[in-house]
RNA sequence: GCGGGCGUGGUGGAACGGUAGACACGCUGGCCUUAGGAGCCAGUGGGCGCAAGCCCGUGUGGGUUCAAAUCCCGCCGCCCGCACCA
């Protein structure tokens, strides 16, 4: 009785987990010519063949990538959904035939260690190994088809002795360089942060309120690709809302750039617009309070020391205070003049907190009749504003009622009126010069821009949003950079040779404003590799997302100790097919890795533009609708779910709750319904393999995709052939599923096809049950590898992760006799069974003749039909 | 404010413009058990009806269509990203 019989997986999983580490079944060599993984190992495949898998040598390659891993702690969920899609993928493609890469390491520099070594003294070297290794385990108990073989971690001397290699290419490249700059400084972490880790101006990791410092840093020269960031976006398939957040990002403007002139100092200041068509309303010129020459504007006037209160202000509100936008405008006046190139006006100056030192130039033109916060200060401080764009459409007023035409003068009177001002609407040009006035706002700007052109005054310019990448920390745990500092040679990158800069050990990892390696006296002091003498190091380290910006390329050349990569392994496996991670690094991490990408390209070392061909965010997981955190206490560990109901159920469940790219909250009781079907898979199938095969000649050598029938055997019919159709439905459904990652409904439809394999258990042949159990446990390999093999295992003693994909018989998903569906006027009204070949009049005389259709057309005139062969007849009727 | 997305049973979610609610959870009833937190079977959007069946139903109001959860327009609500970006 199958009472006896119990799923456990505890005894299932680990086996199998045993067996593909010891014959290291998911490693591949960098060799084109070895054999794809599916199909090379069994018997050739009785039925059709899924593409590719077997031609050895011509197998096409996947390289199918999970965003890498900070090893913290132990892995959360999140990380299990992310590798769960992963995996499923790897292993369709494996099985499609294709030679996979699929590689795992870890992110492991990073300020958490660091901060745990702060508190208990421990290196953190040994606490991110600790979590290594319990990643590692956790990774092999969810049995996760990686090639260990190219196992990294970023922390490693022999990784980032290469992330030091690329440094400085960048740097020989131009494309690194040191300034002092206003940054973003972190109180709580110590060090500074790059704009991309600055969140509502609280930094991204902490939460601690940003401030401003004037610090000499590292940059590397990311807006020198703004333009191709933008523009290659057209050219990757990732979903539109990460292609969006970038676009956002990098925020590029068209507009010009005009000069404005400063007589008294005898200087040219120029402006970013996007409106050079309202520059005859520029009525006075705003500088950001950070801006170099406000002090030295403001010398000697009056305002002078005004001006100092107000920058010291500024400088030290928050960015939070000073970005409100409910905020009324403030500034100061400087006392000077500029003119305004277009009519030769002079206007005043003036230093206000909303003109960004980030942003343009850090000065505007302000119009007051045509830009919201402009208008708002010049208000404020009894500024002239002007109108120079008049609104053909411009909006009435509430209490202006058009209807009778007579209030069209009262309309007119108010449009005209100050009172319609900003307006930023399109228009004609007004008040502004003979030779544009009249002239569509759209139209002027062109005019205009090629005036400013021809004079010398300014020209047509595009501004970016994007700022350049700091990437220099304060703080220990991280990638050394690899320059010196000697008196006599100045800055002095370390000879490519002399790599890596290894990190020293040092005794307090405390943050004082400076990296705690200036600590370690020994490392800081050496001698210039340039002239021999006296030089220091560089004690600041690399922000760790620059280790992660080419982790990818490494993994083709994991193990090469003489090179970052072999040309011929990366031409072998880049770019990444298909890449998996969370929607939390669209901007970050994937801007920074498309720039590496680029930039790397530029320089001779890379042969393509964009590093992840295709791109899948998964969405969160929550617990009762909320983010799992410790202070709530609604975390769901992997662990105890894989320890409770096994890696398989957990694995299936988290696909199946819903669409993976969206949030999925988690659910106990889910997961017991999974584990259930998972139970019925596996107990279903230990049955089936001990009853006695059908007679000879009737059993297949193979379960694989074809037919189960023998030639020449009588065509199934009955039972057999109803669960026959629904195998083969399975199978078209699942891989049609599998290629748009809607692994909900694929797993769904493996749960019909077990539905019907139990509803026929004794009606249908034992080999026909056979074939369609097998053909279960191969489309939900994918998900649940460990009792897939299991069962496949049970049925035929073979290994299942060795057959090609199944493939369905195209005779076996028609139908001879479908379930017409009669509709009076867009209404269901009855079914009727009609024949596959039936024609359209032969289908209309059906729906005519069904019982309920007679009912509601009761002597009514047919007026229309709509015959949709395959689907329904629709009688309009009147 | 700008940009993107989403609103479907008690719940998670299905549904090339063509049978709304697949699959699963939960619930109800039954079978089997000394027992059930095991397993199996049946039912389960709302209303009316003994039944056949009828009416209503995908946030809301319009529109296109023989036919709309799906396409278009206007609202309402929620989520995400950016935000004084000149």
């Amino acid at each position: 009785m199958s009472d006896e019989r119990r799923y456990e997986p505890q005894e299932i999983e680990p086996r199998w987990q045993q067996l593909w580490a010891d014959e290291r079944t998911w490693e591949v060599t960098n060799d084109a010519r070895a054999g794809t993984q599916a199909g090379t190992g069994g018997a050739p495949a009785a039925g059709a063949e899924a593409g590719g898998a077997g031609s050895v040598g011509k197998a096409p390659k996947s390289y199918v990538l999970e965003m890498l891993p900070y090893p913290s702690g132990e892995p959360h969920i999140g990380h299990l959904k992310c590798y769960a899609v992963g995996d499923a993928i790897a292993h369709f493609h494996r099985r499609l035939g294709h030679r996979v890469l699929h590689p795992m390491g870890y992110d492991a520099f990073g300020l958490p260690a660091e901060n745990h070594a702060i508190k208990t003294g421990v290196h953190p070297r040994e606490s991110t190994a600790a979590s290594i290794a319990s990643f590692q385990r956790q990774f092999r108990s969810w049995g996760i088809s990686i090639d260990w073989s190219r196992e990294l971690g970023t922390h490693e001397p022999r990784y980032y002795r290469w992330t030091q290699w690329i440094f400085l290419q960048l740097l020989h490249a131009g494309l690194a360089y040191r300034k002092e700059a206003a940054v973003k400084w972190c109180p709580n972490d110590q060090t500074v942060l790059a704009n991309e880790q600055v969140l509502d101006g609280h930094c991204e990791r902490c939460g601690a309120a940003v401030e401003v410092r004037q610090l000499e840093q590292w940059f590397l020269r990311i807006t020198d690709y703004a333009e191709r960031l933008l523009s290659d976006l057209a050219d990757i398939d990732w979903p539109e809302h990460v292609k969006t957040m970038q676009r956002n990002w990098i925020g590029r403007s068209e507009g010009a750039e005009v000069t404005f002139r400063c007589d008294a100092l005898d200087v040219d200041y120029p402006v970013f617009t996007t409106r050079p068509d309202t520059l005859f309303g520029a009525t006075f010129f705003v500088m950001a309070p950070e801006h170099p020459d406000v002090l030295r504007l403001a010398q000697g006037t009056t305002y002078e020391q005004e001006v100092k209160d107000y920058i010291n202000r500024a400088l030290t509100e928050s960015n939070e205070e000073r970005g409100s936008l409910e905020k009324a405008k403030t500034g100061v006046p400087l006392g000077r003049t500029v003119t305004n190139p277009v009519n030769g006006e002079q206007i005043p100056m003036y230093v206000a907190d909303y003109v960004l030192l980030e942003y343009g130039t850090g000065a505007i033109m302000a119009v007051p009749g045509h830009d919201e916060r402009d208008h708002a200060f010049a208000r404020a401080y009894g500024l002239p504003i002007r109108r120079v764009i008049e609104g053909a459409s411009e909006p009435a007023p509430p209490d202006f009622a058009p209807v009778d035409g007579s209030g069209a003068q009262d309309g007119e009177s108010w449009e005209r009126s100050e009172q319609s001002l900003p307006y930023t609407g399109d228009g004609s040009l007004v008040n502004s010069h003979p030779d544009f006035d009249g002239m569509h706002n759209r139209e002027a700007l062109g005019a205009i821009v090629q005036w400013l052109d021809r004079e010398a005054k300014g020209h047509a310019s595009v501004n970016y949003r994007l700022r350049d990448w700091l990437v220099s920390r304060q703080r220990y745990w991280g990638c050394p950079i690899p320059v010196v500092y000697c008196d006599e040679c100045g800055m002095v990158p370390v000879p490519e040779e002399q790599l890596p800069v290894e990190l020293p050990d040092i005794e307090d990892y405390s943050p004082r404003g400076r990296s705690p390696l200036a600590a370690a006296e020994d490392w800081v002091n050496t001698k210039c590799p340039a002239c021999g003498g006296d030089a220091l190091r560089e004690t600041d380290t690399m922000d760790t997302f620059v280790d992660s910006s080419w982790y990818y390329l490494r993994y083709c050349d994991a193990g090469n100790d003489e090179a970052a990569w072999d040309p011929a392994a990366l031409a072998q496996w880049m770019p990444v097919d298909q890449y998996i991670g969370g929607v939390e690094h669209a901007i970050l991490h994937l801007m920074y890795a498309r720039f590496f990408t680029k930039a790397l390209a530029d320089l001779g070392h890379l042969d393509f533009q964009e590093p992840f061909r295709a791109l899948f965010t998964q969405g969160m997981v929550t617990k009762d609708g909320a983010k799992m955190s410790k202070s709530k206490g609604n975390v769901v560990s992997p662990a105890s779910i894989v320890q409770r109901s096994g890696a398989d159920t957990a694995r299936c469940y988290i696909l199946f709750v819903g669409p993976p790219d969206q949030d999925a909250d988690w659910s106990d009781e889910g997961v017991e319904g999974v584990h259930r079907f998972l139970g019925r898979l596996w107990r279903l199938a230990a049955e089936t393999a001990e009853r006695e095969d059908a007679p000879a000649g009737q059993t297949p050598a193979q379960p694989a995709a074809g037919g189960v029938y023998a030639d020449g055997a009588p065509a199934p019919q009955g039972a057999d052939l109803e669960l026959l159709r629904k195998t083969h439905w399975a199978i078209d459904k699942v891989s049609a599923d599998m290629r748009r990652f809607a692994f909900n409904t694929a797993i769904a439809a493996v749960m019909e096809l077990l539905n019907e394999c139990s509803r026929l258990r004794d009606e249908a042949a034992v080999s026909v049950q056979r074939f369609a159990l097998s053909i279960a446990a191969s489309l939900l390999f994918p998900f649940a590898p460990h009792v897939c093999a299991e069962v496949y295992d049970l049925l035929n003693g073979q290994r299942v992760w060795e057959q090609p994909w199944p493939q369905a018989d195209p005779a076996m998903l028609e139908r001879d006799v479908y379930e017409l569906v009669c509709q009076v006027n867009g209404k269901l009204r009855d079914r009727v069974k009609a024949p596959a070949d039936a024609g359209p009049e032969e289908l209309k005389e059906l729906c005519l003749m069904a019982p309920n259709v007679q009912a509601h057309l009761d002597g009514k005139e047919v007026v229309k039909e709509i015959v949709v062969p395959g689907k329904l007849v629709n009688l309009v009727v009147r």
